[in-house]
DNA sequence: AGAATTTGACCATG
DNA sequence: CATGGTCAAATTCT
């Protein structure tokens, strides 16, 4: 515990000692350097005070959460915890599940992304692929908002146990931008993200495919070009990698019946870009963090962490957190203990 | 026929 | 009680 938040502050201790050096770099540039180069450090640098401010907004909580990750399995009173099996039995099995739906609702990670669909294409176009296969299952008007909200769930749910889920509303002000609420993370195995940039556009309208690639080149200018990113949402949010997996932890046991057959580790590893869960140096990470995004969805992204709430019911998630194969997959810790650069033993938290 | 979407009803939450 | 989120029957699509 103590030795996780030294660790922690030493991380911290080294984005900024890295954040200085790089700036001392840029300082130091021929300045008829090439201007890629200029970029590219200042991306660095930027990186490194993303990350850092990142690794301080959560370090309170840091603290807490390391050990909560010991503590999953011993805490069984959470959504999955409520020992669902036990209740299959009995005939109100089904309101039980439906409350424990209602639970599990607060507790899965959620992030926002805002997408914004070529303004040329006007009104047809749809909220885009992300890359995996959505199925619709309710939309609603929302209370001062001119558009419906519409609500997706994996495909792969009945069968893969998949609990992932998005709410996407069109913004009020620009019907170009969507925003994208996320929930959950995919478990499923889904085929098309071994290519997802053409499954895209093998599934999508084909000429979006074209869009796609022009606004993903476009967006990889703004990250390359000092990362203000227009009004969309402030991409250096990305930082808490709540919102993507990494390891699973090793030792589920599987009471819950949703997730029957938990999709094995692979699954994580098709959904996600490997530079999220085997980060390198932090220098060639850092790049690859925005850059690999980008590369995943072939398109105009923007993480927004959504609230404070959402940070809290997402830790509150892994502290309450129970033998969910999913539930507890999708830590910062996980890809901070994944660093190779750092002596510290994973082991230790899990035990 | 099977998959996907629509839509009204139901439920939890604040 | 109002609202947002989900379910599931009905409907549409492929």
């Amino acid at each position: 515990m103590e030795k996780a938040m030294d660790w922690e502050a030493n991380r911290l201790i080294n984005e900024l000692t890295q954040g200085r050096d790089l700036a001392n770099q840029l300082k130091r540039l021929d300045p008829k350097a090439a201007r890629d180069d200029c970029e590219s450090l200042l991306e660095k640098i930027l990186s490194c005070y993303e990350k850092s401010l990142s690794m301080l907004n959560w370090g309170a909580s840091v603290g807490e959460r390391r050990p909560a990750m010991g503590g999953v399995m011993e805490s069984p009173h959470s959504f999955a915890g409520s020992n669902p099996r036990n209740e299959l039995s009995d005939p109100d099995c089904k309101d039980q599940f439906h409350r424990d739906v209602f639970k599990k609702r607060k507790t899965l990670p959620r992030w926002t992304e805002q997408v914004r669909v070529c303004s040329g294409t006007g009104a047809e176009v749809g909220p885009l692929d992300d890359g995996y296969s959505w199925r619709k299952y309710g939309q609603k008007d929302i209370l001062g908002a001119n558009f419906p909200r519409a609500y997706y769930r994996c495909t792969h749910r009945n069968v893969q146990g998949c609990l992932a889920t998005k709410q996407v509303q069109r913004s009020d002000e620009d019907a170009s931008i969507f925003q994208i609420t996320y929930r959950g993370r995919h478990t499923c195995i889904q085929s098309s993200h071994l290519t997802p940039a053409l499954a895209s556009s093998e599934r999508e309208k084909p000429k979006q495919s074209e869009e796609k690639q022009e606004q993903s080149q476009e967006i990889h200018l703004n990250f390359t070009t000092g990362l203000k990113v227009e009004d969309l949402s402030t991409w250096e949010e990305n930082f808490p990698s709540f919102s993507f997996p990494s390891t699973p932890i090793e030792s589920e046991n599987e009471e819950s019946p949703i997730f029957a057959e938990p999709v094995k580790e692979n699954s994580f590893m098709g959904s996600y870009s490997p530079s999220f869960l085997s980060p390198t140096t932090p220098e060639s990470n850092y790049f690859s963090l925005s850059s690999c995004q980008m590369d995943i969805f072939g398109m105009d992204y923007n993480l927004q962490q959504t609230s404070e709430c959402d940070i809290t019911e997402i830790i509150s998630a892994h502290t309450s957190g129970t033998n969910s194969p999913i539930g507890d997959l999708d830590f910062p810790l996980d890809q901070v203990v994944l660093d190779p650069s750092s002596p510290f033993d994973p082991s230790e938290f899990f035990t």
